[in-house]
DNA sequence: GATTAGAATAGGTTAGACCATTAGGGGGCG
DNA sequence: CGCCCCCTAATGGTCTAACCTATTCTAATC
């Protein structure tokens, strides 16, 4: 049994999908900048020549996509989005969720990614970094109340990784962040706790993170990971022990 | 300036997305499994009641994600898909491509991630992960063609990062992985190259492999974190030099 | 019994209508 | 004169009713 050369399942592809697949296309090349309107329902029809369904569905695959976003009323229509990573979390969010992987999972997985991030930020772009990161450690201290705070120090995580100089290590390890931020939300919201952040422990967390910028800042690479390995460890014992680590991450509204 | 509690710019759900969030909440939460058949059409439209553009314009965002396929047809529908990486990798793909990432980026991201789960791996896991992973060896052992000897040593470590037992540094493993595959198959198909992948250098891997292997099996973290550092470095080496190391990854069509 | 033509099923696409929401302009009132 | 409200136009959201097309099953025919 053979396969014949024309073997192989084909897929006809549907009206929709090739005309969402080019203007996400259009999209990722760069030619449709964030904040460029699609032209209205009307036009597009007219344009393509296809039906407003057809039209429609495809706004909502490009729409799910994150892609672009959609408005009502006059002056309303298509707008494209700014690529964010919202799309790597979502994704990565329905994963790790299916797989039933913990806070725990997750937490060990950013303490692989961040301090060898550091040593690259020390390697590649010391002045940069430490620039980028004081200027965040300075909104952390002037900053108030424990929610914005945490959301701060959030921040200052997607720094560092923006900072490494190697996007695909941002991306990841900004998803994982934005993981664990989207479902401490949702738990939030659900429980209606309280985040118990100790001043003492806030303020050491504060100083830990003065000495990673000097070191990166020194060029000090090897230093800056070992200080985040250790930072990441005795945060992570404190963190972990105040949410329910083995919790299975939840992204669900 | 407070925000009023009636601030925040308040989002009307739409009707398709409702009924997509539906189905896609009960399908991470397992409730659908995978080969599932969701009702016709016609169902949906009688049990939901609503019209059939806005059912379509469900499907067509759960289809988007990947959480679903449709087939046309008597017996045809849409059935539920196996939670696979894919979407992650899409989108990780998406986020990498716009922002310029290169093949050397994601190598050196991959070079960040996989050692430390072969250290996991040998902490956690020995016997199971070194079992898989021995699995695999023979398999690329035995295998022939180029191509085919590429593609298992991708599964190679595939399965490393599944066997690490660490469910979220799997996933963003993987994606970066499967990012480089894809873009890999679409550049060999444009440009129809043929991998020179010498014998020498091949046998060299795959007795790095075995060492690997044989380090988690006696479940040494450290020397196994090690000798994947080193191989790893290695590999890119000649790896990186084979292909064009700052061409910007592309995932497109 | 194998082949093939048709019937049944279910998704793909189109057309046209009407409703709902929003921005902006024009008229009335202070 | 200026402010507010309502009206209007623009645009997306939803519905109904068809017809087209691909796929599978079945039954008639050789």
């Amino acid at each position: 049994m053979f396969d014949s050369p024309m073997s192989g399942s084909i897929r006809i592809p549907k009206t929709a999908e090739v005309l969402a697949g080019r203007v996400r296309k259009a999209i990722i090349r760069g030619e449709l900048k964030a904040g460029d309107k699609l032209p209205s329902e009307a036009q597009l029809i007219t344009d393509f020549e296809v039906s407003r369904p057809t039209i429609r569905e495809a706004i909502r695959i490009l729409e799910s996509e994150g892609m672009i976003s959609v408005s009502r009323g006059a002056r309303g229509g298509a707008k494209v989005n700014a690529l964010t990573n919202d799309m790597v979390t979502k994704a990565a969010g329905v994963a790790l969720q299916s797989r039933g992987a913990t806070l725990k999972d997750i937490y060990i997985a950013r303490s692989v990614i961040e301090p060898p991030a550091a040593r690259l930020a020390a390697e590649n772009r010391p002045a940069e970094a430490a620039a980028a990161l004081r200027k965040q450690l300075e909104i952390e201290r002037t900053i108030g109340g424990q929610h914005a705070l945490a959301a701060a120090i959030a921040e200052f995580h997607r720094v560092l990784l923006d900072e490494c100089g190697n996007i695909a290590l941002g991306v990841v390890g900004k998803a994982l962040q934005d993981v664990v931020e989207l479902h401490m939300q949702l738990s939030l919201r659900a429980n209606a706790r309280t985040l118990d952040t100790s001043d003492r422990r806030t303020r050491f967390g504060l100083r830990s993170q003065e000495k990673l910028i000097e070191l990166i800042e020194a060029g000090d690479a090897a230093g800056a990971e070992a200080h985040w390995v250790a930072h990441m460890e005795a945060a992570g014992k404190v963190w972990l022990e105040g949410v329910e680590s083995t919790s299975i991450i939840d992204v669900l509204d």
